[in-house]
DNA sequence: GTTTACAAAGGTGTATACACTTTTCCGGGT
DNA sequence: ACCCGGAAAAGTGTATACACCTTTGTAAAC
């Protein structure tokens, strides 16, 4: 597939940046990142660029680039942009459902299910984003997908910097309602489910905390 | 406001782009474009990047920059989540509706009746799109008006790309009776204009023709 | 002891240099 | 006349250089 190096540093950048390994407000100078990736500051001045563009990262003029700190109004706008769209989206969908789609959003609930399980905070909060993507691609529109998936790593961001401990489990669960529903052609029930699952992930987080700096070297280790 | 010279190129390319006089599929050649704003070519790339990101320009490696020519499968997708967002975004309004937001979105409207007997294409298109990004500030949802506003950039260059003629003074007559179902609070009829309203632009475009190159030196003159 | 001034260090912003790839153009072969 | 081959031109991809701004640390002044 051979990738750009600038897009192997967004993506490394990325990662590391939902799974909290580099911490909201974080410095992120461009020499060190540089050094760490072996190529010159250009690729990663490039790479922050559209991190920032993407909204994880916030760039302060001759200051440098940090990783984002999305405050409690920002986080509470992107959650109620996703219900406006995924609200609809989720009645397009249920429009269109065929057993092949639904067999393909339970496939995924199943390694849900799996990370869930297990004690990976990241992998559990990238599969149960995921959902939502998936939705999004299973209704053809490459638009609404690529859409959907910035935001939805928006609130991965969000959501690890805010997230209380737990319901993942209840939210793997909502997911399973949410397909039966589709799978039923059920749409009021399909919308309803929707809105207030997102209602719920929003809910469960906690405005309430400040947050640290860290050192780039030990997180991308 | 001293805006930092990436965002100026940005702006002045958006524009060329957005009012067609870049035509879609035209090469952008770095030199040329980094001459013509008397910068070095470092800039010249940051705007490109941020602009495909953008959708506006397409890169391809070691091949160069190029005016985004939207297909009409992708026009009728960025419609299709036109429509899913502005829906929603309308049934929110409609809930927070108040006499000055109605006056801020009349006075719109009284600009863009200005536009349309006016014979400036890319202003009227441009006026018609902000109706749009206006309503989604008046939400008081930043992330919303910011999402909205690239989308309706996108559809601004697929507008002028397969627009038919006219079509303007209508978009705007329609404009008007969304603002009145605003102010009765009707939420159903609101949502229902809204939807028929996106639906007509898209109906009006004219999906059947093929586009020409152009020069950049002439473009920006 | 606190504050201000200033020099040194570190970092960003932009330009330039250069390797490598793609395109263009021209001449020879068929 | 057409097609291929290869050199030259043009253009992109990345690294480096350097000016300037910001921060840090230190020492003198109060």
């Amino acid at each position: 597939m051979e990738l750009s190096p600038t897009r192997l540093i967004v993506q490394a950048l990325t990662k590391a940046i939902v799974e909290h390994r580099l911490q909201p407000g974080a410095k992120l100078a461009e020499q060190k990142l540089a050094d760490h990736f072996g190529v010159s500051r250009t690729l990663v001045r490039q790479a922050l660029l559209q991190l920032s563009q993407h909204q994880l990262v916030r760039l302060e003029p001759a200051r440098g680039a940090f990783v984002a700190a999305p405050s409690v109004a920002e986080a509470k706008q992107v959650f109620a942009v996703r219900r406006m769209i995924e609200s609809e989206m989720t009645r397009v969908l249920v429009r269109q459902v065929t057993p092949a789609k639904i067999k393909a959003l339970k496939d995924h609930i199943a390694r849900e299910k799996l990370a869930v399980q297990g004690n990976d905070a990241s992998w559990r909060t990238e599969l149960l984003g995921d959902f939502h993507v998936r939705m999004a691609e299973l209704t053809g529109n490459d638009v609404l997908a690529q859409l959907l998936g910035q935001l939805v790593s928006r609130c991965a961001l969000i959501t690890l910097m805010y997230q209380s401990a737990h319901g993942a489990a209840h939210s793997s669960e909502e997911h399973v309602q949410i397909v039966k529903a589709l799978a039923a052609k059920d749409e009021a029930l399909a919308v309803q489910l929707m809105q207030a699952h997102l209602l719920h992930v929003e809910e469960k987080l906690t405005f309430d905390r400040t947050v640290p700096s860290s050192d780039i070297a030990t997180a991308l280790a």
